[in-house]
DNA sequence: ACAACCTCCTGGGGGC
DNA sequence: TGCCCCCAGGAGGTTG
């Protein structure tokens, strides 16, 4: 399930495979993974010729910068994967987008689910496409700071989970990260917003850049189908300490406490009832 | 404005 | 062994 430290993975593996290639010649299958109105004819035409420059990244979304004014952005949904293959490589279910490149390799944008999307901002606006503009501040950037945070929670009454579920304010945490920091701030799940002192506020802003920074570190968590740049699982899975770990003993040293898991905002929460009080 | 649902989709796992 | 049902969740939409 791609957070920001998986996308974050996936643009270093981009930035040195595709970044300065040519897309020779484009295929796209489906008009209902295209954002901004776009149909497969249509982006086709546009994409091919266009050479690849940076690559960046803002939450969970890609983008990346082609000639002249052109950005593609991508949404890896929760199983969208976007990596450079070999052209041998043999071609696999659900692959949406494949674009030759000029050094004989191809770029390939597969997603069985199809919660992921791909928009293609002709004129570079990407503040106005549809793919970023409701996107906040991502949870990596400079000015994303404890004093922010304490501002984009202040006065909801939301639990302050799913607020930092919601892109719209800090972006690039899903339901994996937000279960750790929390459990890293110590706040327990049914926390409120506007309830957390200025201490909480300043705990959970560096439990969310600690837990980031450490999973980019380790190239991502892998659960089900997420793969890094290279093919291989991403390894901050075995470093979680409460996600998907319902009934194991919490590995705090000296806590007795027992993993539980809760349901809000129809996702999982894990939790230990020991250190989030 | 905000909060609490619901919906889209497929692969994998559990139960019978 | 096989089949059916349920579950996972990002984000936009709808309802209250």
């Amino acid at each position: 399930m791609p957070e920001l430290p998986e996308v974050e993975t996936v643009r270093r593996h981009l930035a040195c495979a595709l970044s300065g290639r040519t897309l020779e010649r484009v295929r796209v299958r489906r008009n209902d993974m295209l954002k901004g109105g776009w149909r497969c004819r249509a982006l086709e035409q546009e994409l091919t010729g266009l050479r690849v420059g940076e690559i960046g990244r803002r939450g969970k979304n890609l983008i990346i910068e082609l000639s002249g004014t052109a950005v593609l952005l991508a949404h890896l949904g929760m199983t969208g994967r976007l990596c450079v293959a070999d052209a041998d490589a043999p071609a696999e279910e659900h692959t949406h987008l494949i674009a030759d490149l000029c050094d004989g390799r191809r770029l390939i944008f597969r997603d069985p689910r199809r919660f992921g999307h791909l928009e293609l901002c002709a004129d570079g606006r990407v503040d106005d496409s549809e793919t970023l503009r409701n996107v906040g501040l991502d949870a990596m950037a400079g000015e994303f700071t404890a004093r922010r945070l304490g501002e984009m929670l202040a006065g909801r009454t939301a639990p302050v989970k799913a607020a930092l579920l919601d892109q719209r304010r800090v972006a690039g945490i899903g339901n994996i990260y937000a279960c750790e920091a929390m459990f890293r701030a110590g706040i327990p799940p049914e926390a409120r917003c506007g309830e957390l002192s200025d201490e909480q506020l300043r705990r959970l802003h560096r439990a969310i850049r600690r837990v980031l920074s450490e999973a980019i570190a380790a190239e991502g968590t892998t659960i089900a189908s997420y793969v890094t740049g290279a093919g291989v699982p991403g390894g901050f899975r075995e470093r979680l300490r409460v996600y998907g770990r319902e009934g194991e003993r919490c590995r705090t040293r000296g806590c007795a406490g027992v993993i539980e898991r809760i349901v809000q905002s129809n996702r999982s929460t894990f939790y230990c009832p020991a250190c989030q009080r």
